[in-house]
DNA sequence: GTATACATACAATCGTGAATGTAAATTAAT
DNA sequence: ATTAATTTACATTCACGATTGTATGTATAC
Protein backbone atom coordinates (compact mmCIF):
# COMPACT_ATOMS: atom_id res chain seq x y z
CA UNK A 1 0.00 0.00 0.00
CA UNK A 2 1.08 3.22 0.33
CA UNK A 3 0.94 6.93 2.39
CA UNK A 4 -1.90 7.84 3.81
CA UNK A 5 -2.64 11.62 5.38
CA UNK A 6 -1.60 11.98 9.29
CA UNK A 7 -4.58 11.43 9.93
CA UNK A 8 -5.07 8.68 8.99
CA UNK A 9 -1.83 7.52 10.67
CA UNK A 10 -3.00 8.37 13.72
CA UNK A 11 -6.48 6.32 13.49
CA UNK A 12 -4.20 3.06 12.24
CA UNK A 13 -1.95 3.71 15.67
CA UNK A 14 -4.99 3.95 17.60
CA UNK A 15 -6.38 0.46 15.92
CA UNK A 16 -3.42 -0.85 16.94
CA UNK A 17 -3.75 -0.02 20.76
CA UNK A 18 -7.72 -0.62 20.81
CA UNK A 19 -6.24 -4.35 18.98
CA UNK A 20 -3.20 -5.16 21.25
CA UNK A 21 -5.44 -4.30 24.26
CA UNK A 22 -7.91 -7.01 22.76
CA UNK A 23 -6.02 -9.24 21.75
CA UNK A 24 -3.80 -9.42 25.17
CA UNK A 25 -6.37 -9.55 27.03
CA UNK A 26 -7.39 -12.58 25.55
CA UNK A 27 -4.23 -14.51 24.75
CA UNK A 28 -1.92 -12.96 27.59
CA UNK A 29 0.98 -11.06 26.47
CA UNK A 30 3.84 -13.40 25.51
CA UNK A 31 1.77 -15.37 23.75
CA UNK A 32 0.16 -13.02 21.73
CA UNK A 33 2.40 -12.69 18.33
CA UNK A 34 2.74 -9.23 16.85
CA UNK A 35 0.85 -10.91 13.61
CA UNK A 36 -1.79 -11.37 16.03
CA UNK A 37 -2.49 -7.34 16.82
CA UNK A 38 -1.49 -6.67 13.34
CA UNK A 39 -4.32 -9.11 12.39
CA UNK A 40 -7.16 -7.80 14.43
CA UNK A 41 -6.15 -3.69 13.66
CA UNK A 42 -6.46 -4.94 10.17
CA UNK A 43 -3.05 -4.70 9.01
CA UNK A 44 0.22 -6.12 8.84
CA UNK A 45 3.46 -6.28 10.98
CA UNK A 46 5.10 -3.86 8.72
CA UNK A 47 2.42 -1.09 10.54
CA UNK A 48 3.30 -2.02 14.01
CA UNK A 49 7.19 -1.86 13.52
CA UNK A 50 6.43 1.53 12.09
CA UNK A 51 4.75 2.93 15.42
CA UNK A 52 6.39 1.06 17.61
CA UNK A 53 10.08 -0.32 18.34
CA UNK A 54 8.40 -3.69 19.55
CA UNK A 55 6.28 -5.70 21.54
CA UNK A 56 7.34 -4.00 24.73
CA UNK A 57 6.80 -0.63 23.22
CA UNK A 58 3.46 -1.42 22.50
CA UNK A 59 2.61 -2.75 25.76
CA UNK A 60 3.76 0.52 27.33
CA UNK A 61 1.96 2.53 25.02
CA UNK A 62 -1.40 0.49 25.49
CA UNK A 63 -0.51 0.75 29.73
CA UNK A 64 0.00 4.53 29.34
CA UNK A 65 -3.68 4.96 27.44
CA UNK A 66 -5.27 3.49 30.72
CA UNK A 67 -2.82 4.62 33.65
CA UNK A 68 -2.41 8.27 32.97
CA UNK A 69 -5.89 9.38 33.39
CA UNK A 70 -6.22 7.91 36.75
CA UNK A 71 -2.64 9.24 38.11
CA UNK A 72 -4.21 12.29 36.88
CA UNK A 73 -7.10 11.75 39.04
CA UNK A 74 -4.92 10.67 41.88
CA UNK A 75 -2.47 13.69 41.34
CA UNK A 76 -5.25 16.00 41.94
CA UNK A 77 -6.63 15.20 44.91
CA UNK A 78 -6.12 17.49 48.09
CA UNK A 79 -5.84 20.53 46.29
CA UNK A 80 -9.20 21.91 47.28
CA UNK A 81 -9.16 22.74 50.71
CA UNK A 82 -12.46 23.30 51.72
CA UNK A 83 -12.99 19.20 51.08
CA UNK A 84 -13.05 16.97 53.55
CA UNK A 85 -9.88 15.01 52.80
CA UNK A 86 -11.53 11.54 53.41
CA UNK A 87 -14.71 12.49 51.24
CA UNK A 88 -12.38 13.42 48.52
CA UNK A 89 -9.61 10.02 48.90
CA UNK A 90 -13.40 7.99 48.85
CA UNK A 91 -14.47 9.50 45.97
CA UNK A 92 -10.69 9.04 44.06
CA UNK A 93 -10.71 5.13 45.05
CA UNK A 94 -14.58 4.57 44.24
CA UNK A 95 -14.11 6.08 40.79
CA UNK A 96 -11.02 3.92 39.84
CA UNK A 97 -12.91 1.02 41.06
CA UNK A 98 -15.98 1.86 39.25
CA UNK A 99 -13.90 1.96 35.56
CA UNK A 100 -12.22 -1.12 36.29
CA UNK A 101 -15.88 -2.63 37.16
CA UNK A 102 -17.74 -0.77 34.35
CA UNK A 103 -15.35 0.14 31.16
CA UNK A 104 -14.75 -2.77 29.28
CA UNK A 105 -11.58 -0.63 27.97
CA UNK A 106 -9.76 -0.44 31.39
CA UNK A 107 -11.18 -3.62 33.07
CA UNK A 108 -9.03 -5.79 29.68
CA UNK A 109 -5.88 -3.49 30.61
CA UNK A 110 -6.16 -3.88 34.06
CA UNK A 111 -7.21 -7.48 33.59
CA UNK A 112 -3.75 -7.67 31.74
CA UNK A 113 -1.85 -6.11 34.24
CA UNK A 114 -2.50 -8.35 36.54
CA UNK A 115 -2.97 -11.89 35.30
CA UNK A 116 -1.79 -11.81 31.88
CA UNK A 117 1.59 -10.40 31.88
CA UNK A 118 4.82 -11.63 32.90
CA UNK A 119 6.68 -8.63 34.68
CA UNK A 120 10.62 -9.54 33.33
CA UNK A 121 12.97 -8.43 30.96
CA UNK A 122 11.95 -6.00 28.96
CA UNK A 123 8.73 -5.38 31.00
CA UNK A 124 10.38 -4.85 33.79
CA UNK A 125 10.51 -0.99 33.07
CA UNK A 126 6.93 -1.50 33.42
CA UNK A 127 6.63 -3.25 36.92
CA UNK A 128 9.06 -0.09 37.99
CA UNK A 129 6.08 2.33 36.61
CA UNK A 130 4.37 0.12 39.10
CA UNK A 131 6.43 1.01 41.54
CA UNK A 132 6.52 4.24 41.18
CA UNK A 133 2.46 4.47 40.91
CA UNK A 134 2.54 2.91 44.30
CA UNK A 135 5.01 4.95 45.90
CA UNK A 136 3.37 8.31 44.43
CA UNK A 137 -0.30 6.85 45.83
CA UNK A 138 0.75 5.77 49.32
CA UNK A 139 2.36 9.44 49.68
CA UNK A 140 -1.11 10.92 48.66
CA UNK A 141 -2.86 8.52 50.83
CA UNK A 142 -0.46 9.64 54.12
CA UNK A 143 -1.14 12.92 53.73
CA UNK A 144 -4.78 12.92 53.27
CA UNK A 145 -5.08 10.21 56.25
CA UNK A 146 -3.03 12.67 58.05
CA UNK A 147 -5.37 15.94 57.21
CA UNK A 148 -8.50 14.18 57.91
CA UNK A 149 -6.75 13.29 61.07
CA UNK A 150 -5.83 16.68 62.07
CA UNK A 151 -8.95 18.21 60.60
CA UNK A 152 -10.99 15.34 63.20
CA UNK A 153 -8.66 16.63 65.93
CA UNK A 154 -7.53 12.61 66.89
CA UNK A 155 -4.59 10.74 66.53
CA UNK A 156 -3.96 7.98 64.12
CA UNK A 157 -4.38 4.50 65.37
CA UNK A 158 -1.42 3.82 63.83
CA UNK A 159 1.63 5.50 62.46
CA UNK A 160 0.20 7.04 58.94
CA UNK A 161 3.11 5.91 56.65
CA UNK A 162 1.98 2.08 58.00
CA UNK A 163 -2.28 3.12 57.42
CA UNK A 164 -1.12 4.67 54.25
CA UNK A 165 0.64 0.68 52.93
CA UNK A 166 -2.61 -0.93 54.26
CA UNK A 167 -5.07 0.78 52.78
CA UNK A 168 -3.42 1.01 49.70
CA UNK A 169 -2.46 -2.63 49.75
CA UNK A 170 -6.45 -2.75 50.46
CA UNK A 171 -6.91 -1.48 46.92
CA UNK A 172 -4.81 -3.79 44.99
CA UNK A 173 -6.00 -6.89 46.98
CA UNK A 174 -9.42 -6.03 46.41
CA UNK A 175 -8.92 -5.00 42.82
CA UNK A 176 -6.60 -8.84 42.14
CA UNK A 177 -9.78 -10.68 44.12
CA UNK A 178 -12.40 -9.51 41.91
CA UNK A 179 -9.73 -9.78 38.49
CA UNK A 180 -9.82 -13.67 39.17
CA UNK A 181 -13.53 -14.21 39.65
CA UNK A 182 -15.66 -10.97 38.90
CA UNK A 183 -18.47 -12.52 39.30
CA UNK A 184 -18.37 -13.19 43.06
CA UNK A 185 -18.80 -10.03 44.30
CA UNK A 186 -19.66 -6.28 43.23
CA UNK A 187 -16.26 -4.47 43.29
CA UNK A 188 -17.61 -1.08 44.06
CA UNK A 189 -19.92 -1.73 46.57
CA UNK A 190 -17.54 -3.89 48.68
CA UNK A 191 -14.51 -1.31 47.98
CA UNK A 192 -16.86 1.27 49.51
CA UNK A 193 -17.53 -0.93 52.96
CA UNK A 194 -13.92 -2.42 53.41
CA UNK A 195 -12.35 1.00 53.21
CA UNK A 196 -14.76 2.48 55.11
CA UNK A 197 -14.34 -0.41 57.44
CA UNK A 198 -10.13 0.20 57.49
CA UNK A 199 -10.34 3.90 58.06
CA UNK A 200 -13.11 3.42 61.05
CA UNK A 201 -10.53 1.18 62.20
CA UNK A 202 -7.45 4.14 62.04
CA UNK A 203 -10.09 5.92 63.97
CA UNK A 204 -11.26 8.31 61.40
CA UNK A 205 -15.20 8.42 60.85
CA UNK A 206 -17.11 9.98 58.04
CA UNK B 1 21.73 -42.81 30.61
CA UNK B 2 19.42 -45.75 31.82
CA UNK B 3 17.08 -46.72 34.66
CA UNK B 4 17.76 -45.97 38.61
CA UNK B 5 16.53 -47.21 41.67
CA UNK B 6 12.90 -45.77 42.40
CA UNK B 7 14.19 -43.24 44.85
CA UNK B 8 16.79 -41.89 41.57
CA UNK B 9 13.98 -41.11 40.63
CA UNK B 10 11.96 -38.94 42.86
CA UNK B 11 15.05 -37.28 43.37
CA UNK B 12 15.42 -36.23 39.77
CA UNK B 13 11.70 -35.36 40.19
CA UNK B 14 12.52 -33.25 43.35
CA UNK B 15 15.90 -31.79 41.63
CA UNK B 16 13.01 -31.13 38.95
CA UNK B 17 10.64 -29.27 41.21
CA UNK B 18 13.47 -26.75 42.67
CA UNK B 19 14.91 -25.72 39.07
CA UNK B 20 11.89 -24.83 37.49
CA UNK B 21 11.00 -22.32 40.67
CA UNK B 22 14.66 -21.22 40.18
CA UNK B 23 14.65 -20.69 36.82
CA UNK B 24 10.60 -19.33 36.56
CA UNK B 25 11.36 -16.86 38.97
CA UNK B 26 14.09 -15.68 37.17
CA UNK B 27 12.76 -15.24 33.76
CA UNK B 28 9.07 -15.90 34.03
CA UNK B 29 6.95 -19.06 32.96
CA UNK B 30 6.86 -18.08 29.77
CA UNK B 31 10.07 -17.39 28.65
CA UNK B 32 11.17 -20.22 30.15
CA UNK B 33 12.27 -23.52 28.00
CA UNK B 34 11.99 -26.96 29.30
CA UNK B 35 15.95 -26.82 28.01
CA UNK B 36 16.58 -24.29 30.35
CA UNK B 37 14.79 -26.42 33.34
CA UNK B 38 16.11 -29.45 32.43
CA UNK B 39 19.93 -27.90 32.20
CA UNK B 40 19.42 -26.34 35.57
CA UNK B 41 18.53 -29.57 37.09
CA UNK B 42 21.21 -31.56 35.32
CA UNK B 43 19.09 -33.58 32.99
CA UNK B 44 17.99 -33.62 29.71
CA UNK B 45 14.41 -32.82 28.96
CA UNK B 46 13.70 -36.28 28.12
CA UNK B 47 13.54 -36.44 31.64
CA UNK B 48 10.97 -33.42 31.88
CA UNK B 49 8.64 -35.40 29.80
CA UNK B 50 9.10 -38.66 31.56
CA UNK B 51 8.07 -37.01 35.11
CA UNK B 52 5.66 -34.71 33.55
CA UNK B 53 2.91 -34.07 30.48
CA UNK B 54 4.22 -30.36 29.67
CA UNK B 55 4.87 -27.23 30.93
CA UNK B 56 1.74 -26.85 32.84
CA UNK B 57 2.01 -29.69 34.93
CA UNK B 58 5.37 -29.05 35.89
CA UNK B 59 3.60 -25.54 37.05
CA UNK B 60 1.20 -27.40 38.47
CA UNK B 61 3.34 -29.84 40.94
CA UNK B 62 5.15 -26.74 41.56
CA UNK B 63 2.64 -24.67 42.78
CA UNK B 64 1.20 -28.28 44.85
CA UNK B 65 4.36 -28.03 46.61
CA UNK B 66 4.28 -24.81 48.02
CA UNK B 67 0.24 -24.25 48.74
CA UNK B 68 -0.74 -27.35 49.43
CA UNK B 69 0.96 -27.21 53.16
CA UNK B 70 -0.39 -23.20 53.06
CA UNK B 71 -4.17 -24.87 52.63
CA UNK B 72 -3.56 -27.35 55.54
CA UNK B 73 -2.65 -25.03 57.89
CA UNK B 74 -5.81 -22.74 56.81
CA UNK B 75 -7.99 -25.84 57.23
CA UNK B 76 -6.93 -26.39 60.77
CA UNK B 77 -8.22 -22.86 61.91
CA UNK B 78 -11.57 -22.99 64.10
CA UNK B 79 -10.70 -26.61 65.26
CA UNK B 80 -9.83 -25.72 68.54
CA UNK B 81 -13.07 -24.36 70.51
CA UNK B 82 -10.60 -22.98 73.66
CA UNK B 83 -8.54 -20.55 71.23
CA UNK B 84 -10.13 -17.70 70.21
CA UNK B 85 -10.78 -17.58 66.63
CA UNK B 86 -9.21 -13.90 66.18
CA UNK B 87 -5.94 -15.32 67.20
CA UNK B 88 -5.84 -18.08 65.63
CA UNK B 89 -6.43 -16.00 62.11
CA UNK B 90 -4.51 -14.12 63.21
CA UNK B 91 -1.39 -16.60 63.88
CA UNK B 92 -2.44 -18.34 60.52
CA UNK B 93 -2.21 -15.16 58.24
CA UNK B 94 1.30 -14.16 60.28
CA UNK B 95 2.27 -17.43 59.15
CA UNK B 96 1.95 -17.28 56.19
CA UNK B 97 3.31 -13.99 55.52
CA UNK B 98 6.08 -15.06 57.44
CA UNK B 99 6.78 -18.12 54.89
CA UNK B 100 7.09 -15.20 52.12
CA UNK B 101 9.32 -13.11 53.60
CA UNK B 102 11.34 -15.42 55.43
CA UNK B 103 11.78 -18.32 52.72
CA UNK B 104 13.58 -18.15 49.84
CA UNK B 105 11.54 -21.16 48.41
CA UNK B 106 8.55 -19.67 49.29
CA UNK B 107 8.73 -16.65 48.34
CA UNK B 108 10.56 -17.44 45.04
CA UNK B 109 6.87 -19.43 44.43
CA UNK B 110 4.98 -16.37 45.24
CA UNK B 111 7.16 -13.65 43.00
CA UNK B 112 6.25 -16.70 40.03
CA UNK B 113 2.75 -16.94 40.87
CA UNK B 114 2.05 -12.92 41.63
CA UNK B 115 4.41 -11.80 38.88
CA UNK B 116 5.89 -14.21 36.47
CA UNK B 117 3.47 -15.72 35.03
CA UNK B 118 0.33 -15.62 32.87
CA UNK B 119 -3.24 -17.10 33.28
CA UNK B 120 -4.18 -18.31 29.74
CA UNK B 121 -4.87 -21.90 27.88
CA UNK B 122 -3.47 -24.52 29.94
CA UNK B 123 -2.63 -22.25 32.89
CA UNK B 124 -6.25 -21.40 33.40
CA UNK B 125 -6.66 -24.17 35.75
CA UNK B 126 -4.23 -22.76 37.92
CA UNK B 127 -6.19 -19.97 38.33
CA UNK B 128 -8.76 -22.21 39.26
CA UNK B 129 -7.42 -23.84 42.27
CA UNK B 130 -6.16 -19.85 42.98
CA UNK B 131 -10.18 -19.24 43.07
CA UNK B 132 -11.11 -22.09 44.80
CA UNK B 133 -8.02 -21.39 47.52
CA UNK B 134 -9.79 -18.23 47.18
CA UNK B 135 -13.15 -19.28 48.48
CA UNK B 136 -11.84 -21.88 50.80
CA UNK B 137 -9.85 -18.78 52.46
CA UNK B 138 -13.12 -16.20 52.42
CA UNK B 139 -15.52 -18.77 53.84
CA UNK B 140 -12.96 -20.28 56.54
CA UNK B 141 -12.34 -16.12 57.46
CA UNK B 142 -15.88 -15.34 57.45
CA UNK B 143 -16.59 -18.50 60.09
CA UNK B 144 -13.77 -16.95 62.44
CA UNK B 145 -15.07 -13.59 62.50
CA UNK B 146 -18.59 -14.70 63.34
CA UNK B 147 -17.17 -16.79 66.25
CA UNK B 148 -15.10 -13.82 67.00
CA UNK B 149 -18.26 -11.26 67.05
CA UNK B 150 -20.34 -14.25 68.58
CA UNK B 151 -17.74 -14.60 71.66
CA UNK B 152 -17.42 -11.12 72.04
CA UNK B 153 -21.44 -10.62 72.27
CA UNK B 154 -21.37 -8.12 69.66
CA UNK B 155 -22.55 -7.53 66.03
CA UNK B 156 -20.30 -7.07 63.34
CA UNK B 157 -20.29 -3.38 61.29
CA UNK B 158 -20.68 -5.04 58.45
CA UNK B 159 -22.23 -8.59 56.76
CA UNK B 160 -19.63 -11.30 57.73
CA UNK B 161 -19.25 -12.19 54.59
CA UNK B 162 -18.45 -8.59 53.16
CA UNK B 163 -15.81 -8.02 56.15
CA UNK B 164 -14.52 -11.93 55.04
CA UNK B 165 -13.69 -10.45 51.32
CA UNK B 166 -11.97 -7.08 52.42
CA UNK B 167 -10.15 -9.07 55.28
CA UNK B 168 -9.23 -11.70 52.38
CA UNK B 169 -8.27 -9.12 49.86
CA UNK B 170 -5.96 -6.92 52.63
CA UNK B 171 -4.14 -10.06 52.48
CA UNK B 172 -3.92 -10.77 48.81
CA UNK B 173 -2.56 -6.79 48.79
CA UNK B 174 -0.10 -6.91 51.19
CA UNK B 175 1.18 -10.06 49.42
CA UNK B 176 1.42 -8.83 45.81
CA UNK B 177 2.60 -4.56 46.83
CA UNK B 178 5.54 -6.25 49.09
CA UNK B 179 6.35 -8.54 46.18
CA UNK B 180 6.57 -5.62 43.76
CA UNK B 181 8.90 -3.87 45.82
CA UNK B 182 10.11 -6.05 49.14
CA UNK B 183 12.52 -3.63 50.53
CA UNK B 184 9.51 -1.11 50.63
CA UNK B 185 8.06 -2.39 54.14
CA UNK B 186 8.46 -5.47 56.49
CA UNK B 187 5.56 -7.74 55.44
CA UNK B 188 5.15 -9.76 58.62
CA UNK B 189 4.94 -6.31 61.27
CA UNK B 190 3.14 -4.10 58.78
CA UNK B 191 0.74 -7.30 58.01
CA UNK B 192 -0.13 -7.35 61.34
CA UNK B 193 -0.59 -3.71 62.04
CA UNK B 194 -3.29 -3.92 59.50
CA UNK B 195 -5.09 -6.55 60.22
CA UNK B 196 -5.52 -5.21 63.51
CA UNK B 197 -6.59 -2.24 62.15
CA UNK B 198 -8.59 -3.64 59.77
CA UNK B 199 -10.50 -6.06 62.31
CA UNK B 200 -10.79 -2.94 65.05
CA UNK B 201 -12.83 -1.22 62.51
CA UNK B 202 -14.98 -4.45 62.18
CA UNK B 203 -15.59 -4.07 66.38
CA UNK B 204 -13.09 -7.01 66.93
CA UNK B 205 -10.83 -6.08 69.57
CA UNK B 206 -7.85 -8.46 70.98
C1' DG C 1 13.81 -60.82 30.08
C1' DT C 2 11.38 -56.90 30.59
C1' DA C 3 9.88 -52.64 32.19
C1' DT C 4 12.04 -48.49 33.77
C1' DA C 5 14.29 -43.97 33.67
C1' DC C 6 16.11 -41.52 31.27
C1' DA C 7 19.21 -39.58 26.75
C1' DT C 8 19.40 -38.51 21.91
C1' DA C 9 17.78 -37.41 17.41
C1' DC C 10 14.42 -35.44 14.38
C1' DA C 11 10.77 -32.95 12.11
C1' DA C 12 7.75 -29.27 12.07
C1' DT C 13 6.20 -24.90 13.55
C1' DC C 14 6.45 -20.26 14.97
C1' DG C 15 8.05 -15.60 15.91
C1' DT C 16 11.32 -12.10 15.25
C1' DG C 17 13.86 -8.46 13.05
C1' DA C 18 15.69 -6.69 9.13
C1' DA C 19 15.69 -5.87 4.28
C1' DT C 20 13.24 -4.42 0.56
C1' DG C 21 9.25 -2.79 -2.22
C1' DT C 22 5.79 0.82 -3.22
C1' DA C 23 2.07 4.03 -3.84
C1' DA C 24 0.48 8.11 -2.14
C1' DA C 25 1.24 12.54 0.48
C1' DT C 26 4.17 16.43 1.03
C1' DT C 27 7.35 19.72 -0.19
C1' DA C 28 10.21 22.51 -3.23
C1' DA C 29 11.26 24.32 -7.46
C1' DT C 30 9.88 26.36 -11.57
C1' DA D 1 -0.28 25.86 -10.79
C1' DT D 2 2.53 22.07 -12.40
C1' DT D 3 5.97 19.16 -11.96
C1' DA D 4 9.63 16.80 -9.85
C1' DA D 5 11.87 15.12 -5.66
C1' DT D 6 11.48 13.30 -1.47
C1' DT D 7 9.21 11.32 2.56
C1' DT D 8 5.90 8.71 4.63
C1' DA D 9 3.23 4.81 5.99
C1' DC D 10 2.84 0.96 5.46
C1' DA D 11 3.11 -4.29 2.88
C1' DT D 12 5.93 -8.20 1.54
C1' DT D 13 9.61 -11.31 1.82
C1' DC D 14 13.36 -13.70 3.87
C1' DA D 15 16.72 -15.73 6.93
C1' DC D 16 17.41 -17.30 11.29
C1' DG D 17 17.02 -19.22 15.80
C1' DA D 18 14.23 -21.14 19.32
C1' DT D 19 10.75 -24.65 21.09
C1' DT D 20 7.92 -28.27 21.10
C1' DG D 21 6.38 -33.08 20.83
C1' DT D 22 7.56 -37.39 19.46
C1' DA D 23 10.16 -41.25 18.15
C1' DT D 24 13.74 -44.02 19.08
C1' DG D 25 17.95 -45.72 21.55
C1' DT D 26 19.96 -47.80 25.76
C1' DA D 27 21.76 -49.25 30.06
C1' DT D 28 20.29 -50.92 34.23
C1' DA D 29 17.28 -52.46 38.22
C1' DC D 30 14.18 -56.01 39.22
Amino acid sequence: MARRTKEDAEETRHQLLEAAQRVFAEKGVSRTSLQDIAQAAGVTRGAIYWHFKNKAELFNAMMDSAVLPMEQAMQQMGHDARQDPLAELERAVLQTMRSIESDARTRAIFEVATLKVEYVDELLAVKQRHVQCYLDGTRQMQRSLEDAAARRAVALAVPADTAAHGLHALMVGLIHTWMLEPSRFKLVAVSQIAIRTYLAGLGLKF
